[in-house]
DNA sequence: TCCCAATTTAACCAAATGGTTAATAATATC
DNA sequence: GATATTATTAACCATTTGGTTAAATTGGGA
């Protein structure tokens, strides 16, 4: 059953819920998007809540194994920063509601947000540490604290994304414009962050 | 009037929206956090859609104007850079909410929030990109897309307010560790800039 | 003091929304 | 082919929510 009712109420509820979040989704609309009745929602998925969970589990689920890839994987830096700032470019233009769905959601109901979606066991960010206080040790790299680095690829890897609207008003750029402008960001981010590391 | 009851509920509107979006936010919530009858609201403000474009306006209003700085003031690029970063890190310290306001507004309605919004004349970033290519032909700085430099900027200043619960679920950030990297985090996107400007 | 306008409130209304129920259709089981 | 089980629907219900109304309160002149 490839394309069970479930999978279908699935589907319709991910893209809503992440495209408008808890509050401005609707059970109607995704129903009507599913193309069932609204009643088969609860006979799948007894509330909004459940439904909810099961759409946030299944998008941090996508997320986070990336960023613990980085964090916790053995290969050397620069190719770690390349392939990190490679594979989450490519998720999010895949995926561009992501980003925004997990931050609106966290900031809004932590709480619910946290226990449902948690994983069970979270990235150790040590061994990262590590690696770049190493490479700054033997001078490789200028010296920065590790924490900012991340937190710098992760912003000029997301917030683009998030933020494509807002580019396009402040930078007057015209659609056409704005993919061109997506479609060259890996490499200059990756430029960027490789020539903020030289010695 | 220093604390009229329009101003009151002004207030109040500005803290419930900017936190919990057109959706999230309820008009009885808004009445009681202001301290009067729901009917007050719609007295002084028509409908929920015209309080919250007070809000949305209000707040783009501040936002706005130190990206025009950058974009249009004559300032040498280092300095505007310093500024910039230095101003945009402490507004938003100070008004956490408003990015992510902003955006997440902007991608669930982006008709509804431009035409209550949109600033009667946008930025003009001519200047700037001018002022970009300048400098890297005088060897003063690397080559760099100047459209790429001033998102990088605006990305490394504002996603870590905006992401900031998905950053202590990551590196695992007691409310301490967050308070200090926030208050670091001026310098260390000035210098992570500026380092990646070397040419 | 009396009046009139602006302000504030309690009570109410209609639409939207999450959720339920009971009946019907489809599917599997024997 | 009869029967039990699963899937699906239309109609309905209770609550929430944005918005209205008419009455009450306040405050400042004449």
């Amino acid at each position: 059953m490839p394309d069970s009712t479930e999978q279908k109420i699935f589907a319709a509820a991910h893209e809503i819920f992440t495209q408008k979040g808890m509050d401005g989704a609707k059970m109607q609309e995704i129903a009507d998007l599913a193309g069932i009745n609204k009643a088969l929602l609860h006979y799948y998925f007894k509330t909004k809540e459940k439904l909810y969970e099961a759409v946030a589990r299944g998008v941090v689920g996508k997320a986070i194994p990336v960023i613990r890839q980085m964090l916790e994987g053995d290969q050397p830096l620069e190719e770690k920063i390349r392939h990190f700032i490679d594979f989450y470019v490519s998720l999010i233009s895949r995926n561009p509601f992501i980003p925004l769905f997990i931050i609106s959601e966290i900031n809004k109901h932590p709480e619910r947000f946290f226990e449902c979606v948690f994983p069970n066991e979270l990235p150790r960010p040590e061994l990262f540490f590590q690696q770049v206080e190493a490479e700054i040790a033997s001078g490789n790299i200028r010296p920065i604290h590790p924490k900012h680095l991340i937190v710098n690829m992760i912003s000029l890897c997301i917030f683009p994304f998030v933020g494509k609207p807002m580019m396009r008003l402040v930078l007057g750029m015209s659609p056409e414009d704005m993919r061109a402008f997506m479609d060259e960001r890996k490499m200059e981010v990756t430029n960027f962050v490789l020539a903020a590391l030289r010695p």
